[in-house]
DNA sequence: TTACTTAGTGTAGAATATACACACTATATT
DNA sequence: AATATAGTGTGTATATTCTACACTAAGTAA
């Protein structure tokens, strides 16, 4: 390979801002830092990209590394530049979004050492970040509020069979407004991109909802549409 | 600074799309480059960003560099990272966008000798391009068609004074689409922004069309407001 | 059996979006 | 002067979507 480039001392890395929902509450994955700088920081999840890997691969194996979660929805939304985000050198960052199904476990294991430990942390209660992590996540905060609001990727925090309640109260957390019970539902099952099934919400103390399903087939044919703009 | 960062053999880059509307037509920038590799090949404008400056820096820089435009509005709306997507070497490439009023002026003064000529050319009649830049460039248009059903970024396509036909007819040439001309004009009026001039088109060989302007101020009021999604 | 908690449902009025047809005005051409 | 052309400019009826709003039903726990 010919170099005609000039060098460069600089790195691209890859930053994620995991979301998850659990308890009612938006959390996103957060570790803490072994290394310098901001050793014992917490910090988004991110790394280096690898001189030969694809940045896409390396939002992936970024996310392995840290979860063991593989396949999971990840979109880019911002890159990051400025000359002093990182205090040892000239470091562009690649910012990711995910959102993952808890299911209720939460366990995370760290593979790389340069973690201590990886925990799920409420977005309204997030302590000081790293580097620029703040910016980051606000971003990508923001991004998923815009999205929501035109794409059910509410779908992918919940468990694969959920109650009408529970995307509700996804949908307010995102978006930090009470919704209209009926006005949702309506909205919701009008869609046609739920399947009801025959069966109901199990150990709760009360009248146990009906459980639904994502019927991703009818999404593609709803959502795939251009956006309108009447005629 | 101290270097704990790995050394890595990369550089970051800066592509343009640029946007303007002539004649009817949606055009963008192509350059043609007089360095290898992709000699003589036409390319989206871009270039290397430089150690110390910031990504949105270096997109303005090199927009400036290739038009003497300045403060035109600018966003970034993908980083490419493909492993082999540039034949020399690693190159990350953070695309930008930009819509530029042309006002009939077209000429285009590139100031670095790394091109040969820039030239506006039809959406619809392009060339085949360097590198990656037709999926660039795919991806670029499909970010503004996307934005436009819900910000009205047109504007800033169009010259300071313009008339109804003139915008829907590039809000036609966007979505790709016929639009109604009496609905189109009471929705874009409804929304408030556009301020009714006392003045009329002129040196046309029919009915002079009255001339309107974009309200900044009344724009920024509408659509800072969250996207709704009811109660 | 009672108390409690959440699930589940309908409707009317308002606002918005869509579909549709024709007359007017200015100029260029003959 | 008559005519053709090309684009401006308007009103109304209908369909769709959005919003506001409160009670009953079902299940569990005591």
């Amino acid at each position: 390979m010919e170099t005609l480039l000039p060098k460069f001392d600089s790195v691209f890395s890859i930053d994620c801002v995991i979301f998850g929902f659990d308890d009612g509450e938006l959390k996103i994955l957060l570790i803490e830092r072994n290394e310098e700088p901001f050793k014992d920081w917490w910090a988004l999840p991110g790394y280096i990209v690898e001189q030969d890997e694809s940045i896409d691969h390396a939002a992936e194996r970024i996310l392995y590394e840290l979860t063991g979660l593989r396949d999971i929805y990840m979109d880019q939304f911002y890159t990051f530049g400025d000359v002093n985000r990182h205090p040892q050198g000239r470091v562009i960052t690649v910012a990711y979004y995910a959102m993952i199904r808890l299911n209720g476990n939460k366990e995370l294991k760290p593979v790389s050492n340069y973690v201590s430990k990886a925990v799920w942390t409420s977005v309204n209660d997030l302590p000081q970040l790293a580097f620029d992590h703040e910016k980051i996540f606000t971003r990508g905060f923001e991004k998923i509020r815009n999205k929501i609001s035109y794409q059910p990727i509410a779908f992918e925090l919940l468990p694969e069979k959920f109650t009408l309640t529970q995307l509700q109260q996804l949908y307010e957390v995102i978006l930090n407004k009470k919704l209209d019970k009926r006005n949702f539902r309506k909205k919701m099952l009008n869609y046609g991109i739920l399947k009801e099934l025959d069966e109901k919400q199990k150990g709760v103390s009360y009248r146990a909802a009906k459980l639904y399903k994502f019927d991703k087939r009818k999404y593609s044919k709803l959502f795939q549409k251009e956006l309108t703009f009447g005629k």
